[in-house]
DNA sequence: GTATGATTCAAACAATCGTTTGAAACAAGT
DNA sequence: ACTTGTTTCAAACGATTGTTTGAATCATAC
C-alpha cells in the first residue's frame, strides 16, 4: 500500500481544499499538511502546483467523459440510425454527472462541485485541457441533439445546452446568492430528488417555444448613450 | 474633476482586472498601474484590498437590486392585489440584470460578468454582504412567484429559481466548457437576442410539468457501498 | 504668504508563496 | 553486505504579496 500512496493522498487533499478555498488560496503547505506528507512531495511527484491542478481534474474528468460517450454509443446503437428522444440524450449527459455528484464517499461530490465552480473561471491554463477533454463530447451530444430536434436551429440548441450547463453547474456546486439566503429550504443532499427536479426543468426549457429574435440585429448593435 | 477621481479610477481598473484574472491573481500593483495611481492609494482610499473588493460590488449591486425592487413595486401596484404573470416577474428580475449586462461602455457588462463568476465561488468574506444585499430581493421575488404559481410548491419554485440563476449566470459570464469549444457559434454580443433566448428557455423550465420525486426519500439516503 | 489638512509618492516592511537543494531513509537486486 | 535507484525530509532560496511609513506635494482658507 506504500507505492503511490503519497500521490493519492496529495490528490485527495488537494481536491478537497481546492473546492473549499479555490486554487490560489490553497497553498502547497496546506495541501501537504492535510495529506500528511512533506512539502517537497508535490513538486517531486507532480512537478509543479499547476501540474497538480491539472492532474486533479484529469483523474476524474477523463472517466466522466468516457462514460458519457460510452452511454451515448449504446443509445445510438439501440436506435439504429433513428433520432433519439431529447430526454434520453439529456439523461445521459447530465445523469452521468449527477451520479458522480451523488457519490459523497469517494470524493465524486467534491470533485463535481469543484468542476462546477471552475467552469465559470477557467484559470487561464485550465482552459486549454478543459477544452481538450470536452471537445469530442460536446460535438457528439450537439450532433445528437440536432438530430433529435429537427425543427430547432442548431444555434438555438447550442444556447439551450449552454443554459442547461449553467443550471446544472449551479445545482451541483450549490453556492450562490439564493443558496446563501434560502439554504434552509434547499436540501441538496438528496441526489435523486435533485436529478428529477433538474431534468424536469431542463426538458421544459429545451422544448420551450422558440424565441422571437429582435429584427435581424447585426452584430452588437451599439446604442449611443447620447446624441 | 479631481476630488474622488482616484477612487473611481481604482474601482474601474479593479473591476476590469478582477473580472479577467480573479481576485487573487489581481495584485494591487496591477490595479494601481492600470489606474495610473500610486500603489498606496488603494490602502489610503479603501483601507485594504478586501474593502476594495467589497466596494467594487456594492457600487453597482445596490443600484441593481433597488431597480429590481422598484420595478416589482410598480408591477404589483398595477395589479392591485391580483397575482402577476410569472413571465412578468422573470422579466423584471432578469431583465434588469441583462440590461446592465448590455451596457458595454459604462462597465456594466464587465461587472455582470464578474458577478456571475463570483456567485459560484463566494470568496469567504464576499458571502456575507452578498447575502445581505440579496436577502430582501430574493424574499420579495420568491413571494411574488409563489403567488403567481398557486399550483406549484414553494420548494419547487425556489429550486427552479435557482436553476434560472445558474442559466443566467452562465449566459452572462460567458465562459464554460461549451463556450470554449463552440465559441464561434455563440455570439454573446447581441444582448437583445440573448435576452429573448434566455427568457424563452427559463419560462419553459419554470412552467415544466412537476417532477415525480423519488418515493419519500428521507434526508440524504446514504447508499452503502458494500454490506 | 503662511498655515492647515488632504492627497500623493518612493521606499521599505514583514509575511508568505512555489520551488529547489542535498542529505537521510528506504527498497530491491545481486 | 553492498550497490543502485526511489522516495522523504528539514531547511533554505528568490520572488512577490498586501501593507505601512514619512516626507513631498497639492488645495484651500485666513
Amino acid at each position: 500500500m506504500a507505492e503511490t500512496d503519497t500521490r493519492v493522498r496529495i490528490l485527495d487533499a488537494a481536491e478537497l481544499l481546492f473546492t473549499e478555498h479555490g486554487f490560489d488560496a490553497t497553498t502547497l503547505r496546506l495541501i501537504t499538511a492535510a495529506a500528511g506528507v512533506n512539502l517537497a512531495a508535490v513538486n517531486y511527484h507532480f512537478g509543479s502546483k499547476e501540474a497538480l491542478i491539472r492532474e486533479v481534474f484529469r483523474r476524474r474528468l477523463t472517466w466522466l467523459n468516457q462514460q458519457r460517450l460510452q452511454e451515448l454509443d449504446r443509445l445510438e446503437a439501440e436506435a439504429a440510425g433513428a433520432p433519439l428522444k431529447p430526454s434520453r440524450i439529456l439523461e445521459v449527459f447530465f445523469g452521468v454527472a449527477l451520479k458522480m455528484a451523488a457519490d459523497t464517499e469517494g470524493g465524486g461530490r467534491t470533485f463535481m462541485r469543484l468542476l462546477g465552480r471552475t467552469y465559470t473561471k477557467p484559470s487561464e491554463f485550465v482552459r486549454g485541457f478543459l477544452a481538450e477533454e470536452y471537445a469530442a463530447v460536446i460535438a457528439r451530444f450537439k450532433a445528437a441533439l440536432i438530430k433529435a430536434l429537427p425543427g430547432v436551429p442548431g444555434e438555438e440548441i447550442l444556447w439551450r445546452f449552454h443554459f442547461m450547463l449553467g443550471a446544472m453547474s449551479y445545482a451541483i456546486s450549490g453556492v450562490d446568492a439564493l443558496h446563501i439566503v434560502a439554504e434552509a429550504a434547499l436540501d441538496d443532499g438528496d441526489a435523486e430528488a435533485l436529478y428529477a427536479r433538474l431534468m424536469s426543468f431542463m426538458l421544459g426549457g429545451l422544448r420551450a417555444p422558440l424565441p422571437t429574435l429582435p429584427a435581424r440585429s447585426a452584430k452588437s448593435p451599439r446604442i449611443r448613450k447620447a446624441a
